[in-house]
Formats: structure tokens, sequence, C-alpha cells
DNA sequence: TTTTCATTTGAAATCATTTCAATTTGGATT
DNA sequence: AATCCAAATTGAAATGATTTCAAATGAAAA
């Protein structure tokens, strides 16, 4: 019942990795997200397809996945990871207010790998933070996060800490 | 007793930060130190100096910090927080086998300011992972760090998460 | 001195992440 | 189909950074 299964049972056997139900299930959920999903969104997204989903197993899924440059591990949040299908090279915009983060179209040398000052550079991530433009836009109020630099409210597809009651 | 006392008294004068003990023994410490610690390094580098300083105060008061832009809040490390004292633009390489941050001589926009696809920008991070000159040579061996993607082993200065017992 | 207000403190709570042992799964073999 | 095995999954417990909160302290003003 996984839609679009096919390709997806191909990216996982490229890589060699057993397309397990719930990896399958894993895989079709955060490339079909584009608002960059914490843990507990897949969790909680993902509890209709496959009720019994543990939290660990979300854990080790996206590492492997991580590892194998399937999805990309955002630490620009500084409460929680968020997950990234879209692995082509572009910044992030982290939205202090609503806790969005937003894909920038922005040349940058996110692509850029090999070595620099000796050493040998795997992963490269622009993080930009500040006040995204709804939220400038006066979109919302206010509701304080509760951890982190980021401060009042909500707005749009936010990790689930940012959002109203 | 706080060396370089008076300088440090006008940093938090010129923004209106009223000049405790704490927050000027926190501050000289902060700003000698060129290996991006963690709350838990500055705790241990202080109890001497100030051996009650709770690690409350340290978040506090690095808070405080980064609010008025007297140091920069580096989420580079998954585990917890590191920060800077040096506070001109540059980028962060974070070395998945020590833990160490080390700052990289790169010309990049970390400096640019303003907007981007309308979003108010306040901070600008280039956070590049990979493995350090150090660990590439070879130097030390294994003991993995507990959390994180990071893998082996420890070298260097980091957090003290990386270090050997 | 007394009042007042900000700062500091430590203990407890929160919560993402990791660890771990037990269970389940699915493929291979009989 | 039944059995076996290694890998995958699970839930519960542990870990540890960060936050919350109320009480204690300190320092300046009255």
């Amino acid at each position: 019942m996984i839609s679009n299964e096919k390709p997806l049972r191909a990216l996982l056997g490229e890589r060699g990795i057993k397309p397990t139900y719930q990896r399958l299930a894993i895989l079709a959920e955060v490339l079909d997200r584009r608002s960059h999903p914490a843990i507990k969104d897949l969790h909680f997204g993902l509890k209709t397809k496959v009720p019994t989903l543990s939290k660990t197993t979300l854990y080790s899924t996206l590492e492997l996945f991580a590892r194998h440059g399937l999805v990309r591990t955002l630490r620009i949040d500084p409460v929680e990871a968020r997950y990234d299908g879209w692995t082509a090279p572009h910044h992030h915009f982290h939205c202090e207010r609503c806790g969005a983060i937003l894909d920038l179209n922005l040349a940058c040398p996110t692509g850029r790998r090999g070595c620099i000052d000796g050493h040998e550079i795997r992963e490269v991530h622009g993080y930009f933070r500040g006040v995204c433009r709804s939220c400038l836009a006066g979109a919302a109020s206010s509701a304080s996060p509760k951890r982190g630099a980021a401060r009042a409210a909500l707005v749009k597809h936010p990790s689930r800490r940012y959002q109203h009651a």
C-alpha cells in the first residue's frame, strides 16, 4: 500500500538496502514532504500507514538513509534534527519565529567537496536564520516555542513544537 | 581577579549589560578559547575561578551575550551548543571523528545580511562537516562518541564528550 | 537600615536521542 | 509447509542537554 513503490524499491536496491515495509514507508514519507519534518512529524504522519512504527526505527532508518545519501540531516533547528529528502545542494533558512525551515535559492558552494585547509569535506550546509516572509508580514501572533534561540509563534508547516495547541 | 578586566567591562558597558563577577568571568573564558567550548567545558574551565557558578547561569548568560552579538552560538555539533567568542564572519568545520570544531578561512557570504526571498536574514552560518586534517593523518585511535552522526575517536581540544577517559 | 529589583542558584522537569534486550520478520534451507 | 537464522523492528529504560521555577543572594536606591 505504498504509493509509488517501484521507484522507491529501486532507490533502496541501488544502495543495497533491503526494502522492508517500514523503510519504504519512511522513504515515501520523507521524500513527499517539503517541510523538513522532524522525527516526531514523520512518526505522526506515518501512524496510519504503519501503526506499530517505533521512533527507534525512525532514528535508525533515517541515519541509514543519510549515510547512503538518500536524505540530508539538518541541524539548523536547535531543538531537533530535521530531515530533507531533496538532496541536491541547496541552502536552508530557519525562521526563529515560527520554526519553519525553508529552502533557499542561492548560488553557493553547497556542492563543494574535496579538501579545505587539509580537512576532508563530506557535507556542506549553508544555514541562514532570521524571520521569514510570512512572519514579517505579521502573519501570526505569539506563543513561544519552548526551547532554542527562537521566540514567538506559529504559522505554516513547522515542527509541531511551534504550533498552536 | 579577572584578567583583562577593563576591556571586558567596557564590552559589557557598551551594551548596557551589568558587569557582574560571573558575567565578566564567563566573557573572559569564552573570549579566551579558540576551541568553541560547550556549556560543560565552560563550566569546567570556570570552576576554580567561580566555584558556585551554575549551568543555569551559563545558559542564560550566553544567551544574553549572543543576543548582544558578543558571542555566536554554533549548532554544528548535533549534541550540544558550542560558543564562539570570535564574532567576525567566518565558517566552521566539524570533525565527525574527534568532534573538534575548527575555523575555516574561506571567502563566503557569511557576512551577508538583509533579505533573501523576502526573509529577513539575521545570522548566516557556513557549516562544513567531515574528517579533519589530524584525524586524516591517522592521529588517534578509536573510542566512539556516544551520540550524533559522528563515529570514532578523540584528539585535540574537542568537547569533552569526544575525549578519552 | 530597609526596600526593591535583577541576578544567581540548584533542583526538578522536559524532551530529543541513544541503548538494549526481546520480539518479529522474511528469506533461505530443509 | 516447517525450520532456522540473521537482520530488522520494537518498546522500555537510560542518557544528557536544555529549560523551568521558586528560593536565595547581591547590589543599588531610598
